[in-house]
DNA sequence: AGGCAGGTGGCCA
DNA sequence: TGGCCACCTGCC
């Protein structure tokens, strides 16, 4: 395959290399891999594929197959969303009063959120049911290897659109290392396809709208809206409540005995409208620490 | 070899 | 609400 040069991307705030790999495979996307012999980033998303590395000065350079000249820099600023100003969004976070959530962010201080398509985030997240990482990231390329659009002649496809996932079978899903997954998530595909432009209508609502809709889905509950809507629609209240928070609320914040229910309305009560951003800073924080 | 993993939905009280 | 359990599959 043939690249562009590679073209530094200004930031205010740029990225280590505990912190890119942290935000580009720490659970929030799916899609992206490490080529460890010359520690570059590979990661796709809707029809773009890019890869990003970190030069001698850690500036953040990425370059794109020569022929997707769709992919504008624009587009990569939007996905990786260099342009927002998150220190000014970690001022506002509780850390002056909450010595857990301060280690937390200094522990990943460049730590940012990815601005994922909706219907893909829906898409790796229902595959992400008591799977780790590195399993749901198979689950997703075998989808996009079997279901999905060609991003260029030799290379990874994009995962499947909703429409495709509809016209294929529970069978065939399964046979993609699914396992119980296939049958919610063919049904969804089934739901979506039956209304048009759904995904687009919920991704526009109010947070709390918008999960009530995607919680109607079969095989998303409250964990999966949520992530949905923090990584694939930047309703940053959104507040995930999966077994490392709940870990870390039980262990460091003292919530034994709380109900996940519970658990969530203290993270968005607590931690205030970018709740998501400081659970991804706990998160990864309780993930690296052992 | 059995238990568990970035959950959910079904049942029961 | 709260508790318990099945559910695919791969990995330790």
């Amino acid at each position: 395959m043939k690249w562009t040069d590679w073209q530094i991307l200004s930031i205010e705030n740029p990225f280590t290399a505990n912190s890119l790999r942290e935000t580009l495979d720490g659970g929030q996307a799916f899609r992206w891999s490490l080529i460890e012999a010359e520690n570059i980033w590979q990661g796709t998303w809707g029809p773009h594929l890019i890869q990003l590395q970190l030069d001698s000065n850690q500036s953040l350079q990425v370059r794109r197959p020569i022929e997707n000249n769709f992919t504008t820099e624009q587009a990569i600023r939007d996905y990786l969303l260099l342009d927002t100003d998150w220190n000014a969004i970690i001022d506002q976070l509780p850390w002056r009063s909450d010595s857990h959530l301060q280690a937390s962010i200094r522990a990943f201080p460049e730590l940012r959120l990815l601005n994922q398509p909706f219907n893909e985030t829906l898409l790796g997240f229902m595959c992400s049911a008591t799977k780790q990482i590195p399993q749901i990231k198979i689950m997703c390329a075998n989808l996009a290897n079997e279901l999905g659009d060609k991003i260029v002649p030799s290379g990874p496809n994009a995962l499947p659109t909703w429409k495709q996932i509809a016209q294929s079978s529970e069978e065939f899903l399964r046979s993609l290392g699914l396992g119980f997954r296939a049958k919610n998530i063919k049904r969804t595909a089934d739901l979506i396809v039956q209304e048009p432009n759904c995904l687009e209508t919920i991704e526009s609502l109010p947070y709390e709208e918008a999960k009530e809709r995607l919680v109607a889905f079969p095989g998303v509950g409250s964990k999966i809206a949520d992530c949905t809507l923090l990584f694939g629609a930047r309703k940053y209240e959104a507040f995930p409540v999966d077994t490392w928070i709940i870990k870390v609320l039980k262990t460091r914040y003292g919530l034994e005995g709380w109900s996940n229910p519970q658990l969530e309305r203290f993270g968005r009560i607590h931690l205030g409208s970018y709740a998501g951003y400081a659970q991804q800073f706990l998160f990864a924080y309780e993930r690296t620490s052992r």
